[in-house]
DNA sequence: GCCAACGTTGGC
DNA sequence: GCCAACGTTGGC
């Protein structure tokens, strides 16, 4: 099983709305990075385990446990005109774009972004990593325990 | 709103 | 293929 952390801006799209959803079920979309994308594409699979990061916003940091429900097929969103995600230079029998469903694990009481850099065993974390601007990261297993420990 | 650090785009 | 200009991310 491999570990990930993935961000979104709770504005958006934060732990709450993956809750309030009928099957606690969520595609992935609107990821418009090839690393990201990739990641999705090429190595998620069912049964991999995310951190959801909530990102741009008053308290950034770690705020739930979720899941791969399904692997990654084409994002819809880049097909629809009145999407501000709708790619023109892609095409259904060449989509560009793909993504994965998550589904809702647990929620934790936020561990900040503070918190998870003043954890020396978390220095290796990607996105302290200086300018890490990816929304989704792969986590080690040892960096997914220590931030489980965190949160007890 | 600022700004550093990237990624992408497009002219050449 | 280079690289300047531009757009985006995301913490502060």
């Amino acid at each position: 099983m491999k570990y990930w952390l993935m961000k979104s801006e709770p504005q958006v799209f934060g732990i709450d709305d993956l809750i309030s959803r009928p099957h606690q079920t969520e595609p992935w979309d609107g990821v418009r990075n090839y690393q990201a994308r990739n990641f999705m594409r090429d190595d998620m699979v069912v049964g991999d385990r995310a951190f959801f990061y909530h990102s741009s916003c008053p308290s950034p940091g770690i705020t739930g446990l979720v899941e791969i429900s399904k692997n990654a097929y084409p994002d819809k969103t880049q097909f629809d005109t009145s999407s501000k995600y709708f790619d023109p230079k892609s095409t259904i029998s060449k989509p560009r774009w793909f993504n994965v469903e998550v589904k809702f694990l647990k929620k934790i009481p936020l561990i900040s972004l503070d918190k998870i850099r003043g954890n020396s065993k978390l220095s290796t974390l990607q996105i302290l990593r200086r300018g890490n601007r990816l929304s989704i990261t792969p986590i080690t297993k040892e960096e997914w325990s220590e931030i489980l420990k965190m949160c007890q």
